[in-house]
DNA sequence: TAAATTTGTCTATTGTTCTAGACAACTAAA
DNA sequence: TTTAGTTGTCTAGAACAATAGACAAATTTA
């Protein structure tokens, strides 16, 4: 049944007023509150038009930046506050955005075992060339991905860790089914830059986007290296906050 | 030169956004504020749009009771709020509007020397029959006719009084010319009706319009009385106002 | 893999808005 | 009376908005 809020013939488009009030209702939070819209057909059958109308709203939202649309997935809402990703000794991706968000999910691009580069032998203190795993992961935090990370682990000491993250969906799960129960933040480093191919695909950027780039060591209690990461946050949807020195103790 | 503030492909119609400008403008003063809007064309110059464009904002804002178009003559703000024509002992056309309103003219429709009809020798103490002018006048404010009057004076003591309203346009300043320097209002009484064929077109009404109609007479300081007159005010632009008692001293 | 869901693209048609020009109708002033 | 200025009406076409349907492309689910 249609909407009463839509005026024909009043000289506003239908389009226009259905691309007014649907801003609204995001910012009000009464629609895609959980990051995701109704599909266009559904739309179109709230508002009483055509679906081509509806997309004509999206796409006007989509230009503003306040909806992003993917095929075949759905239409989402973009451009809200940045998500908040605290870095302090125990950082761990789930807890620093609970709270901030909805559907926070991490998964597997990629995997495999192979000598270890130069960086990543002495981050680990391995020697180089040692066998090591290289995770590829996407976390994704309502309903859109924020970031990506390619993480080295000891292959001798974390042996089953692709499959356990595989099942877990978790570093810190992944880790303790392998018998690590903490581990803490040994040191971060944290560069910008434009994002490149992989991070267009993966993170869903338009070109030109820019990504935080941070480098982290994680040790366990003992202060042994357990993990190496690179990690691509995407910039529009994440910002760093590093807690000043007295807001947590050290490991 | 056209205006920066019409946006076309904004889903707005742009005889939209030129109404919805020209209301708040009017709102404002900044435009017609003496009543009457500039021609279309000018209008449409300053918009940068044909004058089409500007034709159906002004049609939908005569929809609203905003403008009123007279062809041949302009577009003039109609809605405003019911001017207050004060009734007293001394009342005086131009002295009441004042202040209210600006263009206030006065003009004659009609004169002529006849036989004083029974109700009006009555009023001006005459033998009936007795000769008197009659003078048919309109008056104007805002731009927009408010009343139409029809007056009888003794032809006898007051013989060149077209001709004197005629020259001052004002009824005040022919008794003036005339040897009467003040005059007070008696009695006044108050009826409302329809606009009759006459009023609708003195009047520039429409049909079903309403009409207060107004019979009074006005005496010299010495209690003789000098007019007698029926006076038909546009009911959607006038309101009288009769002051209480202790308001100002009797003549 | 197959099916269902969802967004993207294309064509075609209809209705609304805007432009353009001409002329009629009316008013006011010369 | 004539002229200029103003609103009213008409026709025609271009640009934009909305509808309708079909199918492609991508993703998710069964």
């Amino acid at each position: 049944m249609a909407e009463t809020m839509i005026e024909r013939r009043s000289g506003v488009a239908l389009w226009r007023q259905i691309a007014d009030r649907m801003r609204r209702e995001i910012g009000e939070g009464a629609i895609g509150s959980d990051g995701r819209m109704p599909p266009e057909m559904a739309l179109a059958e709230r508002f009483g038009v055509n679906r081509h109308t509806v997309r004509t709203a999206i796409a006007a939202l989509v230009q503003e930046g306040v909806l992003r649309a993917e095929q075949g997935r759905g239409t989402f809402v973009e451009g809200r506050k940045r998500l908040a990703y605290p870095i302090r000794n125990r950082t761990r991706f789930s807890e620093g955005l609970a709270g901030q968000s909805r559907g926070l999910a991490a998964d597997l691009l990629a995997h495999a075992v192979e000598a270890a580069p130069i960086d990543v032998a002495r981050a680990l203190m391995l020697a180089p060339g040692s066998p090591v795993i290289r995770l590829e992961t996407r976390s994704h935090a309502d309903g859109r991905p924020v970031s990506r990370a390619r993480s080295w682990f000891d292959a001798q000491r974390f042996c089953g860790m692709a499959e356990a993250f595989g099942r877990t969906h978790s570093i810190t799960a992944a880790f303790r089914e392998l018998g690590l129960a903490d581990y803490l933040r040994q040191s971060t480093t944290v560069t910008a830059r434009h994002a490149d191919a992989g991070d267009l695909g993966d993170l869903k950027l338009s070109p030109g986007a820019i990504v935080l780039v941070t480098i982290a060591i994680n040790v366990d209690t003992e202060g042994s290296p357990v993990q190496y990461s690179e990690t691509r946050f995407a910039a529009d949807r994440i910002e760093l906050h590093i807690p000043g020195a007295g807001t947590e103790a050290a490991g």
